[in-house]
RNA sequence: GUGGGCGUAGCUCAGCUGGUAGAGCAUCGCGUUGUGGUCGCGAGGGUCGCGGGUUCAAGUCCCGUCGCUCACCCCA
């Protein structure tokens, strides 16, 4: 009954050089946050249940905790682990509301977990990085610019990724533009045109017309909004106006809209784009402004990897509201399908620069000696295991994807090889450098594949 | 939760209408006795996911079960 263990679906495992790459996406990320000035909290990992099911019926995605001598009749201990870190910040908002300070800015990366059927991309433990900017009862509209740039910032900083592409709405815009037309089911249209990316435009027509119970020629219009797509801010209010409708709350939409594409053009480049993409609504239920989804060029079939938006309400104490404005970056959504598909990790396995070679046991300490003087000079290095011939000792540095070893000479002095071009040279252990592009792990970025494209 | 596909060596897989288990790559050794990669030769490595059934005989057929996987549902 011993047998090898088999992987648990949904629970991803990364060998060392690939966890190399989630740490320094992960490292990308937490640096371009806290030089915006977004400071790290992280919170526990369960939340009592009645605070994870206030946002809907997404009980069964829950995965409770359980003593093994559970004896209540709940048959739980009523806490779950978290599915996102978008509640627990909220609770902890509230919580801390009288400690913190306001506009309160944080970043969290951290596990979550959902008990839902895994697929590419989606898993039943992940990681996210979330960023939010929190208010007590307003947030000026300046802040979803600020938390845009700095994903944009962001993602563009994750050289080795693919490109992306941010897509922007606004939900004033969409209310406002279904209230000018007098639909009254603005939900269930919203709802259903959130759907264009699955359905095809005819399907979701008939649909709005049979489920929503508009007239023809307003799901006509209704989905000529949804198509409406540009990078360019000056251009939003002139295809919308195009349309003819006329609402205070769709002008406010449109106003937040451009200024937001106006807010980012400079961050922006090939790598990363932002658009408005008016067909973008995300989930019914807490966005009240702003929506973001982001796509990874070549891996659109992910879905989105990168989400968030305004939140009018983020908390509520009853007597204090707390707006929100953030995005939510999945971490591991992006990474295991780029590692699964596209064998995307770094270039060595160990974050070693030298393997400082071994004559003999009763010589270990010179070894040790060359080691330790690297480390003072913060070079990561490693002495060989065993003092196998020299032949193995290099290929213990190759199949590792260490670029040097280190040889003491008979004499005392020393040499080190580049075994990637099989260069030896003197070196002094108080002085040799490597180049600060051997010094760290590389991680072989990934061309985006060409096939795949669409929404 | 629903439906499909797949479980054979470390990895990728072959194995026909049942007849005692294979390849490539990887690993280890030797050629080359303290400077790797190429090349050549050789070796090790398997309860064929698990349990039951049919059969003289099951990796192969049947039933069950577990796991993985894809799609649907969902996606706060």
């Amino acid at each position: 009954m011993a047998g090898k263990p088999t992987p648990l679906s949904g629970f991803p495992e990364l060998l060392p050089e690939q966890r190399i790459v989630e740490q320094q996406v992960v490292d990308t990320l937490r640096h371009t946050f806290e030089l915006y000035g977004f400071g790290g909290i992280e919170t526990r990992a369960v939340e009592p249940l009645d605070q994870l099911l206030r946002k809907g019926d997404t009980s069964k995605e829950v995965y409770l905790l359980r003593r093994l001598h559970e004896e209540s009749a709940e048959g739980h201990a009523g806490m779950g682990l978290h599915f996102d870190l978008t509640v627990p910040f909220a609770r902890y908002v509230l919580e801390n509301a009288g400690k913190l300070e306001f506009p309160f800015r944080r970043h969290q990366i951290q596990k979550a977990w959902r008990g839902e059927r895994p697929q590419e991309g989606r898993f039943r433990e992940f990681t996210q990085a979330d960023i939010d900017i929190v208010g007590r009862d307003a947030l000026p509209f300046h802040h979803d610019v600020e938390v845009t740039r700095v994903m944009v910032d962001a993602l563009t900083r994750l050289t080795f990724l693919p490109g992306f592409r941010l897509q922007v709405n606004n939900r004033k815009l969409i209310q406002g533009f279904y209230a000018g037309l007098g639909i009254d089911t603005g939900d269930e249209v919203m709802r259903l045109v959130d759907k264009l990316d699955k359905l095809p435009v005819e399907k979701v027509r008939e649909l709005l017309v049979s489920e929503a119970g508009v007239d023809e020629a307003t799901a006509d219009r209704v989905l000529s909004l949804a198509e409406i797509r540009t990078a360019d801010a000056t251009e939003v209010a002139r295809l919308v106006g195009d349309l003819g409708v006329d609402h205070p709350l769709l002008a406010e939409g449109v106003d937040e809209l451009t200024r937001l594409l106006d807010g980012v053009a400079d961050l922006v480049g090939d790598r990363v784009r932002v658009e408005a993409d008016l067909s973008i609504a995300r989930g019914l239920d807490y966005y009240t402004g702003t929506v973001f989804e982001t796509r990874l060029a070549g891996y659109e079939s992910l879905g989105s990897i990168c989400s968030g938006g305004r939140y009018d309400s983020l908390a509520s104490d009853g007597r204090t509201t707390y707006p929100g404005v953030g995005l939510s970056f999945g971490v591991s959504r992006v990474i295991v399908p780029l590692m699964a598909r596209t064998g995307l990790a770094a270039d060595r396995s160990v974050p070693s620069v030298v393997l400082v070679a071994l004559t003999g046991e009763d010589s270990r300490p010179a070894s040790d000696a060359v080691a330790t003087a690297l480390r003072s000079r913060d070079i990561p290095c490693e002495v060989a295991p065993s003092a196998a011939k020299f032949g193995k000792q290099i290929r213990t540095a190759e199949r590792r994807g260490i670029p040097f070893v280190w040889f003491v000479q008979p004499d005392g002095t020393h040499q080190v090889k580049d075994i990637r071009d099989g260069n030896q040279v003197d070196a002094d252990p108080a002085a040799w450098t490597p180049s600060a592009h051997d010094l760290r792990p590389t991680i072989v970025s990934t061309e985006p594949p060409t096939e795949e494209q669409h929404p």
